[in-house]
DNA sequence: ACCTGAACACCGTTCAAGT
DNA sequence: ACCTGAACACCGTTCAAGT
């Protein structure tokens, strides 16, 4: 039997809360799934935040930024962000990770920021307007991200569809006169299917306020 | 002794969040403020959940827009995500409330994204388009607007600006090889004075964003 | 250094019962 | 219709103690 380490506990919390959803991780059920006492968690994590923190600094830390002068800052801002997209797809658990902990206290996130930063810097926004820019769209692409993602428990796809084919029928059976697009839309509301329309919109769609912004510094 | 009402229980439900943080709004110390047993608030609301849906209800339901044909749907477009960034700044737990509730729930949330909706379908974006473009600019809004509150609980203005100088204090002492970003502009970093700007640069981006995908359509 | 055991103060929720 | 009382199964966390 392998010891309990940091990373090991980190792990199981992602696995448990990519499964059934971060309000599953608890220290208790971490610890019974460990096959050791709730207390011994606390030898290895201040407090229940800090092991939130670990999960989140687990998610980022192979991000690999390479700041590169001779690219276009466009481009290593998008590059950026797609990872960052791409990570949540991955874990469904990432978005009520990154909403929960004080980001500032997560050492791979402060790395991404610094690196957006950078290249706002060198996109040629000042000082005020880069730090609002790097938490727009770092923010942005968590919300963005996340917010296509069922983060309930991975159901069977037969189960899942189901839920789509209830949401829909509320959907269409609410009062016309009151919500009359939400009825007349209730099928392209509720497709879920092109996730890669939907990362790439996204993050167009970011990228081009961004890039509108920057020109008009320009001109 | 006025009786238990829903809207008294969400009203003072609201109080709580907003000045102590959602995770303080509990079915039991909510019940006790309300001299009552806890139980009595199940019989106004099925569960916790609901009681939350409730909030996300309230804290939306006078909003009041009104689709006007013969104004210019940006404009529109900025009034109604200006009315949600205002909102989420007078109530310091609005971002947790709305990022903790399935919005479809939510009768007052369903009706300003219909109103989007048909903006957007004004705008001329297609009906895929459409759904992505209110998610987003619903989504990002609550994000930036909520993002740039501290929803700790209300604090004197003295202990608040120890807190900011105790995070630049952070930034300033960190590694300034792997951080050197962020490290140099600790100052901005942590500023938050001006509200204003850091409102309307945000709306800003979300806007020209939209708009210059839009301008592709017609281009 | 690393983990256990017992205990404390909290949760949300159910169910039967009161008025 | 509206509320209470007792109980259940959970939490996070502290503190003293074991090895």
């Amino acid at each position: 039997m392998g010891k309990l380490t940091r990373e090991a506990v980190v792990e199981r919390a992602l696995e448990i809360g990519d499964a059934e959803g971060l309000q599953a991780v608890t220290i208790r059920r971490l610890a019974q799934e460990l096959g050791v006492t709730p207390m011994a968690l606390y030898w290895h994590f201040k407090n229940k935040e800090q092991l939130v923190v670990g999960m989140a600094d687990h998610l980022i830390e192979d991000f690999e930024i390479t700041p590169d002068g001779s690219r276009p800052w466009q481009e290593q801002l998008r590059e950026l962000v797609g990872r960052l997209v791409r990570m949540l797809r991955r874990h469904p658990c990432a978005e009520a990770v990154l909403e929960e902990v004080d980001k500032m206290e997560v050492p791979a996130f402060l790395r991404v920021w610094d690196t957006a930063l950078g290249l706002a810097l060198r996109a040629r926004f000042g000082a005020r307007e880069s730090c609002l820019i790097t938490r727009y769209i770092l923010q942005g692409a968590i919300a963005l991200a996340g917010g296509s993602v069922e983060h309930r428990r991975c159901v069977p796809d037969e189960e899942r569809a189901e839920h789509v084919r209830l949401k829909r029928v509320r959907f269409q059976s609410l009062p016309p006169d009151t919500y009359p697009n939400i009825v007349r839309m209730a099928v392209p509301l509720t497709e879920r299917g092109d996730a890669e329309l939907y990362d790439t919109f996204g993050v167009d769609l970011l990228l081009a306020g961004i890039e509108s912004m920057a020109a008009r510094l320009d001109g």
